[in-house]
DNA sequence: GAAATTGTTGCACGCGATTGCAAAAAGAGG
DNA sequence: CCTCTTTTTGCAATCGCGTGCAACAATTTC
């Protein structure tokens, strides 16, 4: 008759059950199952008996929904699958475990639109707090979440939200000592090469580089292209190489954009680095630290952040909003001279 | 009196609220959000009004309770931050996605028993279904999974599980057209250089890959060492090429592996490739396709697999395990002669 | 031995939704 | 206008669990 359901059908051993084989009420069941309770070592074993031959597990979404605490994180992303993306996750993640709770992953694609829906999702699900590595959702939706009592993190998202704990980098600063790297490696002509996506962190990065080239009284050389991807560093090593006055430094606004930007200069261009050329990244991902590749870059500290986040989910606001600052630490290798 | 509690006191909005904002029964709010029940035009209308100025959602956790389907599939994973994994996993989700199903993400670390409390956090989350990425959970543990209506999905894990769909890769096969390919290049002395990890699908690309050789009475030295991370790729790299009888042709059991041979035959050994030697790796990251490496390497079909599995998800069972055997194309670029 | 203290246990209610059922309302047909 | 059919609606039961409360048992104290 109702064939779908028949496949569907879930059929759990409820504590009712366990209560019945080892001959107790179910609050001793669930007393059993929740630390702290008063139960004595005589029932708690013999419930601890029954629930095991009877493979009986607590109904987390049962127990969420009396303890209005699901234990369920929301991790917003955008192209998850980028190795700086991937290894924040896994921090993030590992993180939460320790802390038993759960990650769950939402992907979404470049629209604030789709943040939304994905913070709508994260409520629906009762989540105890969401953490967005991704774009940025609109203020009403945030101010609900705030509201409903769910936490909320923004990592690298500049534009503030009220009640929610931001983790941002030194972009500017940063950007300031790549340029100091590149003076004392004799550079005279200095580029950046950057995304059009315009997220804050990367116009940050850039705006910091070019202030220290002015301060300094130097010329800079911007040049915008594609996402930040391998892909977009080859088109703009091909547009900043062919240039009159060619640059000998190019400081890259993540270490994808730096690993395109290398491989071009090297096998497209014949040049050498850091000879002809100085090369700075950013980001620390794996690649960097690759023998093609050498590349003196900034590492973000995705366990110090990941262990930031998750720390403050577990303890109680102490402001409206939070924001904390930290500043990558320059790692020095190969792709420029000195050092 | 009790700070804990209000501090993550959660205050959403229900949907006896918005019942009686709309001055409507709870009845007709919640079928208002369940698509194909029977409101009027009219009820609908004034309830999506109040749970708009409310700011209602409908509680997932509580829906799953009644309905006995969660929404949530769980992942199961170790090492996720690898490029070819991030990408599996982001395929997957989005997948999932299309279905309005949620990824919970487990990460594991080598044993198998962390396998199996991820499987038992899954059920006591009440999963839809959980995929296994990495490791091998306990028969017990599987049994019950499917024994509670959970569904089950094993991807490249090669071991059985009654009840379970398993998505595998041909590696056998592969591995013996990448002998051929060798073979055409008309490299003479051939290696493979695989992992210590010893899981079934880098095992079975061993096997036919010698399997293959031994057919052409071809002799082949195999080394093994470490995870299957570059690092292990320069260890292999360097006890391959210190032999007497210098290998000319490299399979590496994964891309990763691959990367790290190439770098240190270059860079340390100062071979060329594919004039030197050759080198075939496996699953097709993004890395590969970098001007560093060009890689010629078989083609994990990571978007079909994640098709498959989550299309399985939402259909049917139709037998009691269900085997899927996937061919990975051979992509051919400039890391073997010929082509 | 009685009273006070401490520790266990079961009952019953509530969390926030879905859904079968029957009553009420609306529409159709003559 | 009345009857029959179709929708719409509210009531109440249910999902699996947590927990306050009161009853009860065990232990301590005087």
């Amino acid at each position: 008759m109702r064939e779908k359901a028949d496949v569907n059908q879930k059929i759990f051993v409820s504590a009712k059950e366990v209560a019945d084989r080892a001959g107790v009420s179910r609050s001793a069941v669930s007393r059993t199952f929740t630390p702290g309770a008063s139960v004595s070592e005589e029932t708690r074993r013999r419930v601890m008996e029954a629930a095991e031959a009877l493979g009986y597990h607590v109904n987390h979404l049962a127990r969420g929904l009396m303890r209005n605490e699901s234990g369920l994180v929301c991790l917003i992303v955008s192209e998850m699958d980028t190795p700086y993306r991937s290894s924040l996750i896994r921090a993030i993640s590992h993180q939460l475990q320790a802390v038993s709770k759960i990650a769950m992953l939402i992907n979404t694609d470049r629209s604030d639109k789709s943040v939304d829906d994905a913070l709508r999702l994260a409520i629906s699900y009762r989540a105890d707090a969401s953490i967005i590595l991704s774009g940025m959702p609109d203020k009403s939706i945030t101010d609900l979440c705030v509201k409903s009592g769910q936490r909320l993190v923004l990592i690298n998202r500049d534009e503030e939200r009220e009640g929610a704990l931001m983790i941002n980098l030194n972009d500017r600063e940063a950007a300031h000592r790549a340029f100091i790297a590149f003076q004392r490696a004799g550079c005279r002509r200095v580029a950046f090469a950057n995304s059009d996506v315009g997220t804050p962190s990367l116009m940050a990065r850039e705006e910091g580089f070019v202030a220290a080239a002015i301060e300094a009284g130097v010329e800079v050389i911007v040049e915008r292209f594609g996402p930040t991807r391998y892909q977009s560093g080859v088109i703009l090593a091909q547009r900043l190489l062919t240039r009159e006055a060619r640059p000998d430094a190019i400081f890259c606004a993540n270490d994808l954009l730096a690993c395109g930007v290398m491989d071009t200069a090297r096998h497209q261009f014949k040049l050498t680095v850091p000879d002809d050329i100085c090369v700075i990244g950013f980001d620390y991902i794996e690649q960097c630290s690759w023998s093609s590749y050498d590349l003196t870059t900034f590492a973000q500290p995705v366990d110090q952040i990941a262990k930031e986040a998750v720390s403050w989910l577990t303890h109680p606001a102490k402001t409206d909003s939070i924001a904390s600052q930290i500043s990558p630490e320059l790692v020095w290798r190969g792709s420029v001279r000195g050092g």
